[in-house]
DNA sequence: GGGCAAGCGAGACGGTGTCTCACTATGGCC
DNA sequence: GGCCATAGTGAGACACCGTCTCGCTTGCCC
Protein backbone atom coordinates (compact mmCIF):
# COMPACT_ATOMS: atom_id res chain seq x y z
CA UNK A 1 0.00 0.00 0.00
CA UNK A 2 2.42 2.60 -1.21
CA UNK A 3 1.46 6.21 -1.02
CA UNK A 4 0.53 6.32 -4.78
CA UNK A 5 -2.03 3.56 -4.56
CA UNK A 6 -3.40 4.40 -1.56
CA UNK A 7 -4.71 7.65 -2.76
CA UNK A 8 -5.56 6.03 -5.76
CA UNK A 9 -8.14 4.14 -3.63
CA UNK A 10 -9.06 7.12 -2.17
CA UNK A 11 -9.80 8.37 -5.41
CA UNK A 12 -11.70 4.79 -6.39
CA UNK A 13 -13.88 5.02 -3.19
CA UNK A 14 -14.79 8.59 -3.68
CA UNK A 15 -16.39 7.82 -7.23
CA UNK A 16 -17.61 4.79 -6.21
CA UNK A 17 -19.81 6.54 -3.73
CA UNK A 18 -20.94 9.51 -6.04
CA UNK A 19 -21.93 6.74 -8.48
CA UNK A 20 -24.15 5.33 -6.03
CA UNK A 21 -25.70 8.37 -5.39
CA UNK A 22 -24.05 9.62 -2.54
CA UNK A 23 -23.78 13.56 -1.69
CA UNK A 24 -20.07 14.26 -0.51
CA UNK A 25 -19.47 14.09 3.14
CA UNK A 26 -16.94 15.50 5.31
CA UNK A 27 -16.42 12.77 8.14
CA UNK A 28 -16.66 10.23 5.26
CA UNK A 29 -13.61 11.83 3.26
CA UNK A 30 -11.69 12.18 6.63
CA UNK A 31 -12.12 8.95 6.92
CA UNK A 32 -11.42 7.78 3.58
CA UNK A 33 -7.89 9.79 3.72
CA UNK A 34 -7.24 8.31 7.28
CA UNK A 35 -8.07 4.72 5.69
CA UNK A 36 -5.73 4.95 2.71
CA UNK A 37 -2.85 6.00 3.97
CA UNK A 38 -2.64 3.01 6.73
CA UNK A 39 -0.55 0.04 6.05
CA UNK A 40 -2.32 -2.11 8.30
CA UNK A 41 -6.26 -2.40 10.13
CA UNK A 42 -7.45 -0.01 11.77
CA UNK A 43 -10.10 -0.12 14.70
CA UNK A 44 -13.03 2.34 14.79
CA UNK A 45 -11.41 3.92 18.29
CA UNK A 46 -8.20 4.04 16.23
CA UNK A 47 -9.74 6.14 13.63
CA UNK A 48 -11.92 8.01 16.49
CA UNK A 49 -8.52 8.94 17.77
CA UNK A 50 -7.07 9.33 14.67
CA UNK A 51 -9.21 12.24 14.05
CA UNK A 52 -9.65 14.03 17.06
CA UNK A 53 -6.28 14.75 16.54
CA UNK A 54 -6.64 16.00 13.39
CA UNK A 55 -8.46 19.05 11.46
CA UNK A 56 -11.31 16.91 10.88
CA UNK A 57 -12.99 14.89 13.91
CA UNK A 58 -15.94 12.39 13.22
CA UNK A 59 -18.64 11.39 15.38
CA UNK A 60 -18.67 7.97 16.53
CA UNK A 61 -21.88 7.31 14.98
CA UNK A 62 -20.98 8.56 11.70
CA UNK A 63 -17.77 6.59 11.98
CA UNK A 64 -19.52 3.41 12.19
CA UNK A 65 -22.04 4.34 10.09
CA UNK A 66 -19.75 5.29 6.88
CA UNK A 67 -17.77 2.41 7.64
CA UNK A 68 -20.27 0.25 7.05
CA UNK A 69 -21.33 2.13 3.75
CA UNK A 70 -17.80 1.28 2.61
CA UNK A 71 -18.06 -2.27 3.50
CA UNK A 72 -21.50 -3.01 1.75
CA UNK A 73 -19.73 -1.29 -1.36
CA UNK A 74 -16.52 -3.81 -0.81
CA UNK A 75 -13.63 -0.60 -0.11
CA UNK A 76 -13.78 -1.85 3.15
CA UNK A 77 -13.30 -5.26 4.88
CA UNK A 78 -13.61 -5.83 8.52
CA UNK A 79 -11.93 -8.33 10.09
CA UNK A 80 -12.26 -9.20 13.86
CA UNK A 81 -9.31 -10.98 15.91
CA UNK A 82 -10.60 -11.58 19.10
CA UNK A 83 -9.41 -8.61 21.26
CA UNK A 84 -12.80 -7.05 21.38
CA UNK A 85 -12.74 -4.99 19.20
CA UNK A 86 -13.08 -5.33 15.21
CA UNK A 87 -10.45 -3.89 12.39
CA UNK A 88 -11.15 -2.10 9.43
CA UNK A 89 -9.10 -1.46 6.24
CA UNK A 90 -9.29 -0.82 3.01
CA UNK A 91 -9.64 -3.58 -0.46
CA UNK A 92 -7.04 -3.24 -2.93
CA UNK A 93 -9.74 -2.23 -6.26
CA UNK A 94 -7.13 -4.87 -7.70
CA UNK A 95 -8.73 -7.58 -6.12
CA UNK A 96 -5.14 -8.45 -3.78
CA UNK A 97 -6.27 -9.13 -0.25
CA UNK A 98 -3.96 -10.44 2.74
CA UNK A 99 -4.09 -11.82 6.05
CA UNK A 100 -2.90 -11.69 9.57
CA UNK A 101 -0.67 -12.71 12.48
CA UNK A 102 -1.69 -11.69 16.00
CA UNK A 103 1.84 -11.67 17.93
CA UNK A 104 0.75 -12.73 21.27
CA UNK A 105 3.85 -10.82 22.27
CA UNK A 106 3.96 -7.48 21.18
CA UNK A 107 0.09 -7.50 19.76
CA UNK A 108 0.85 -6.42 16.70
CA UNK A 109 -0.82 -7.27 13.43
CA UNK A 110 1.45 -8.49 10.82
CA UNK A 111 0.02 -8.69 7.34
CA UNK A 112 1.29 -11.41 5.04
CA UNK A 113 -0.19 -12.98 1.72
CA UNK A 114 -0.16 -16.55 -0.10
CA UNK A 115 -1.44 -17.82 -3.13
CA UNK A 116 -1.36 -21.71 -1.72
CA UNK A 117 -3.53 -20.43 1.18
CA UNK A 118 -6.24 -18.76 -1.60
CA UNK A 119 -5.89 -21.53 -3.76
CA UNK A 120 -6.43 -24.09 -0.65
CA UNK A 121 -9.40 -21.86 0.23
CA UNK A 122 -10.98 -22.13 -2.99
CA UNK A 123 -10.82 -25.83 -3.23
CA UNK A 124 -12.18 -26.45 0.35
CA UNK A 125 -14.91 -23.91 -0.56
CA UNK A 126 -16.17 -25.62 -4.01
CA UNK A 127 -15.66 -29.40 -2.05
CA UNK A 128 -17.82 -28.58 0.75
CA UNK A 129 -20.32 -26.81 -1.53
CA UNK A 130 -20.29 -23.57 -0.25
CA UNK A 131 -20.89 -20.39 -2.04
CA UNK A 132 -18.05 -18.03 0.04
CA UNK A 133 -18.24 -14.05 -0.04
CA UNK A 134 -15.14 -14.27 1.29
CA UNK A 135 -13.00 -15.32 4.33
CA UNK A 136 -10.97 -14.61 6.94
CA UNK A 137 -7.34 -16.25 8.30
CA UNK A 138 -5.76 -14.98 11.51
CA UNK A 139 -2.48 -16.87 12.72
CA UNK A 140 -1.58 -16.62 16.82
CA UNK A 141 1.87 -16.79 17.29
CA UNK A 142 5.15 -14.54 17.76
CA UNK A 143 6.26 -12.50 15.19
CA UNK A 144 9.88 -12.46 13.72
CA UNK A 145 10.62 -9.58 16.08
CA UNK A 146 9.61 -11.30 19.26
CA UNK A 147 11.35 -14.49 19.05
CA UNK A 148 14.02 -13.73 21.39
CA UNK B 1 -18.42 -35.41 17.76
CA UNK B 2 -20.08 -38.30 18.39
CA UNK B 3 -21.81 -39.23 21.89
CA UNK B 4 -19.17 -41.57 22.97
CA UNK B 5 -16.27 -39.69 21.83
CA UNK B 6 -18.27 -36.33 23.59
CA UNK B 7 -18.33 -38.49 27.25
CA UNK B 8 -14.75 -38.99 26.16
CA UNK B 9 -13.31 -35.87 26.01
CA UNK B 10 -15.24 -34.55 28.69
CA UNK B 11 -13.66 -37.21 31.05
CA UNK B 12 -10.44 -36.66 29.62
CA UNK B 13 -10.95 -32.62 30.25
CA UNK B 14 -11.85 -34.12 34.18
CA UNK B 15 -8.78 -35.68 34.09
CA UNK B 16 -6.40 -32.57 33.10
CA UNK B 17 -7.88 -29.95 35.75
CA UNK B 18 -7.55 -32.87 38.03
CA UNK B 19 -3.82 -33.46 37.52
CA UNK B 20 -3.27 -30.10 37.22
CA UNK B 21 -4.02 -29.78 41.15
CA UNK B 22 -7.70 -28.33 40.73
CA UNK B 23 -10.53 -29.56 43.07
CA UNK B 24 -13.71 -30.60 41.92
CA UNK B 25 -16.15 -28.11 41.04
CA UNK B 26 -20.09 -28.35 40.16
CA UNK B 27 -19.91 -25.09 37.61
CA UNK B 28 -16.76 -26.35 35.65
CA UNK B 29 -18.47 -29.78 35.37
CA UNK B 30 -21.61 -28.25 34.62
CA UNK B 31 -19.75 -26.62 31.44
CA UNK B 32 -17.70 -29.49 30.72
CA UNK B 33 -20.90 -31.85 30.12
CA UNK B 34 -22.49 -28.92 28.22
CA UNK B 35 -19.54 -28.86 26.11
CA UNK B 36 -18.52 -32.18 25.57
CA UNK B 37 -22.13 -32.91 23.65
CA UNK B 38 -22.66 -29.75 21.49
CA UNK B 39 -22.19 -30.82 17.57
CA UNK B 40 -20.00 -27.02 17.26
CA UNK B 41 -19.22 -23.68 19.05
CA UNK B 42 -21.25 -21.75 21.89
CA UNK B 43 -21.04 -18.59 22.64
CA UNK B 44 -20.27 -17.41 26.60
CA UNK B 45 -24.42 -16.40 27.03
CA UNK B 46 -25.71 -19.32 24.83
CA UNK B 47 -23.82 -21.77 27.79
CA UNK B 48 -25.06 -19.24 30.41
CA UNK B 49 -28.75 -19.47 28.81
CA UNK B 50 -28.34 -23.61 28.15
CA UNK B 51 -27.06 -24.00 32.41
CA UNK B 52 -29.90 -21.65 33.32
CA UNK B 53 -32.80 -24.01 31.76
CA UNK B 54 -30.83 -26.84 33.21
CA UNK B 55 -30.34 -28.13 36.97
CA UNK B 56 -27.08 -26.29 37.40
CA UNK B 57 -27.11 -23.09 36.24
CA UNK B 58 -23.71 -20.96 36.80
CA UNK B 59 -22.35 -17.51 36.74
CA UNK B 60 -21.45 -14.98 34.02
CA UNK B 61 -18.22 -14.72 35.69
CA UNK B 62 -17.46 -18.60 36.69
CA UNK B 63 -18.28 -18.93 33.09
CA UNK B 64 -15.78 -16.82 31.86
CA UNK B 65 -13.56 -17.77 34.31
CA UNK B 66 -13.99 -21.60 33.65
CA UNK B 67 -13.66 -21.07 29.81
CA UNK B 68 -10.35 -19.59 30.40
CA UNK B 69 -9.13 -22.21 32.66
CA UNK B 70 -10.33 -24.50 29.89
CA UNK B 71 -8.13 -22.62 27.37
CA UNK B 72 -4.93 -22.80 29.28
CA UNK B 73 -4.75 -25.98 29.12
CA UNK B 74 -5.72 -26.53 25.91
CA UNK B 75 -9.49 -28.38 26.43
CA UNK B 76 -11.19 -25.70 24.32
CA UNK B 77 -10.72 -22.91 21.63
CA UNK B 78 -12.08 -19.63 20.92
CA UNK B 79 -13.04 -18.62 18.17
CA UNK B 80 -14.51 -15.02 16.79
CA UNK B 81 -16.52 -14.87 13.72
CA UNK B 82 -17.17 -11.17 14.03
CA UNK B 83 -20.81 -11.46 15.27
CA UNK B 84 -20.13 -9.55 18.95
CA UNK B 85 -19.12 -12.35 21.22
CA UNK B 86 -16.90 -15.15 21.27
CA UNK B 87 -17.67 -18.39 20.91
CA UNK B 88 -16.32 -21.78 22.48
CA UNK B 89 -15.62 -25.38 21.67
CA UNK B 90 -14.06 -28.25 23.08
CA UNK B 91 -10.46 -29.41 21.47
CA UNK B 92 -10.29 -33.29 19.99
CA UNK B 93 -7.45 -34.70 22.20
CA UNK B 94 -6.44 -36.58 19.04
CA UNK B 95 -5.18 -33.30 17.59
CA UNK B 96 -8.24 -33.20 14.92
CA UNK B 97 -9.65 -29.33 14.48
CA UNK B 98 -11.89 -27.59 12.35
CA UNK B 99 -12.97 -24.52 10.66
CA UNK B 100 -16.59 -22.95 10.19
CA UNK B 101 -18.51 -20.99 7.70
CA UNK B 102 -20.78 -18.49 8.89
CA UNK B 103 -23.52 -19.01 6.44
CA UNK B 104 -25.01 -15.43 5.91
CA UNK B 105 -28.86 -16.50 4.89
CA UNK B 106 -29.47 -18.29 7.83
CA UNK B 107 -26.62 -17.27 10.13
CA UNK B 108 -25.57 -20.93 11.46
CA UNK B 109 -21.95 -22.04 11.72
CA UNK B 110 -21.09 -24.65 9.70
CA UNK B 111 -17.88 -26.87 10.72
CA UNK B 112 -15.25 -28.47 7.85
CA UNK B 113 -12.17 -29.38 8.06
CA UNK B 114 -9.48 -30.10 5.09
CA UNK B 115 -5.80 -31.59 5.24
CA UNK B 116 -4.37 -29.12 2.27
CA UNK B 117 -5.67 -26.14 4.01
CA UNK B 118 -3.68 -26.70 7.16
CA UNK B 119 -0.83 -27.97 4.93
CA UNK B 120 -0.97 -24.62 3.12
CA UNK B 121 -1.33 -22.50 6.74
CA UNK B 122 2.11 -24.52 7.60
CA UNK B 123 3.90 -23.60 4.82
CA UNK B 124 3.06 -20.22 4.74
CA UNK B 125 3.28 -19.44 8.68
CA UNK B 126 7.46 -20.80 7.83
CA UNK B 127 7.42 -19.24 4.82
CA UNK B 128 7.09 -15.79 7.05
CA UNK B 129 9.13 -17.20 10.17
CA UNK B 130 6.33 -16.71 12.25
CA UNK B 131 6.21 -19.53 15.09
CA UNK B 132 2.55 -20.14 15.38
CA UNK B 133 0.35 -21.30 18.43
CA UNK B 134 -2.79 -21.52 16.89
CA UNK B 135 -4.83 -20.17 14.07
CA UNK B 136 -8.36 -19.19 12.63
CA UNK B 137 -10.32 -19.52 9.33
CA UNK B 138 -13.99 -17.88 9.10
CA UNK B 139 -15.23 -18.26 5.22
CA UNK B 140 -18.47 -16.35 4.46
CA UNK B 141 -21.08 -17.32 2.59
CA UNK B 142 -23.79 -19.65 2.07
CA UNK B 143 -24.44 -22.95 3.09
CA UNK B 144 -25.59 -26.03 0.99
CA UNK B 145 -29.08 -25.79 2.73
CA UNK B 146 -29.36 -21.82 1.75
CA UNK B 147 -28.63 -22.22 -1.90
CA UNK B 148 -32.12 -21.96 -2.93
C1' DG C 1 -14.88 -32.16 62.65
C1' DG C 2 -11.80 -27.80 61.93
C1' DG C 3 -9.36 -24.72 59.08
C1' DC C 4 -7.97 -22.91 54.89
C1' DA C 5 -7.73 -22.02 50.19
C1' DA C 6 -10.04 -22.97 45.75
C1' DG C 7 -14.33 -22.44 43.62
C1' DC C 8 -18.23 -19.81 43.01
C1' DG C 9 -22.23 -16.08 42.79
C1' DA C 10 -24.03 -11.47 42.69
C1' DG C 11 -23.52 -7.25 41.14
C1' DA C 12 -20.86 -3.15 39.95
C1' DC C 13 -18.09 -1.56 36.35
C1' DG C 14 -15.89 -0.39 31.63
C1' DG C 15 -15.56 -0.45 26.70
C1' DT C 16 -17.45 -1.32 22.15
C1' DG C 17 -21.01 -0.74 19.21
C1' DT C 18 -26.17 0.76 18.33
C1' DC C 19 -29.91 3.94 18.21
C1' DT C 20 -32.48 8.23 18.26
C1' DC C 21 -33.14 12.71 17.17
C1' DA C 22 -32.08 17.32 16.17
C1' DC C 23 -29.00 20.05 13.53
C1' DT C 24 -26.12 21.07 9.28
C1' DA C 25 -24.71 20.87 4.59
C1' DT C 26 -25.43 19.44 -0.13
C1' DG C 27 -27.30 19.44 -4.62
C1' DG C 28 -31.37 19.95 -7.55
C1' DC C 29 -34.67 23.36 -8.88
C1' DC C 30 -36.39 27.76 -9.71
C1' DG D 1 -28.10 33.47 -6.22
C1' DG D 2 -32.03 31.70 -3.03
C1' DC D 3 -35.16 27.62 -1.48
C1' DC D 4 -36.16 23.23 -0.22
C1' DA D 5 -36.02 18.32 0.43
C1' DT D 6 -33.12 15.21 2.26
C1' DA D 7 -28.62 13.03 2.89
C1' DG D 8 -25.04 13.54 6.15
C1' DT D 9 -23.50 14.38 10.74
C1' DG D 10 -22.96 15.11 16.02
C1' DA D 11 -24.13 14.46 20.74
C1' DG D 12 -25.60 11.57 23.89
C1' DA D 13 -28.49 7.87 25.72
C1' DC D 14 -28.62 3.12 25.54
C1' DA D 15 -27.62 -2.09 25.20
C1' DC D 16 -24.58 -5.69 25.35
C1' DC D 17 -20.43 -8.50 26.25
C1' DG D 18 -16.89 -9.24 29.09
C1' DT D 19 -14.10 -7.96 33.46
C1' DC D 20 -13.41 -7.17 38.22
C1' DT D 21 -14.23 -7.21 43.22
C1' DC D 22 -15.55 -9.18 47.20
C1' DG D 23 -17.87 -12.03 50.33
C1' DC D 24 -19.88 -16.67 50.64
C1' DT D 25 -19.60 -21.79 49.85
C1' DT D 26 -17.43 -26.06 49.09
C1' DG D 27 -13.95 -29.38 48.63
C1' DC D 28 -9.78 -31.23 50.62
C1' DC D 29 -6.13 -32.21 53.98
C1' DC D 30 -5.14 -32.75 58.63
ZN1 LIG E 1 -3.96 -5.83 7.18
ZN1 LIG F 1 -7.45 -14.85 1.45
ZN1 LIG G 1 -17.14 -25.87 15.31
ZN1 LIG H 1 -6.70 -25.46 10.95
Amino acid sequence: MSTASASEWAEHARAVMDQAGHRKGGARNAIIDLLAEQPCALSAIEIEDHLRRSDRSASRASIYRILELLQDRGLVVRLDVGDASSRYELIDPGGEHHHHLLCESCGRLVPFDDAGLERSIDRVSRRMGFRTHGHEVVLRGDCVACQH
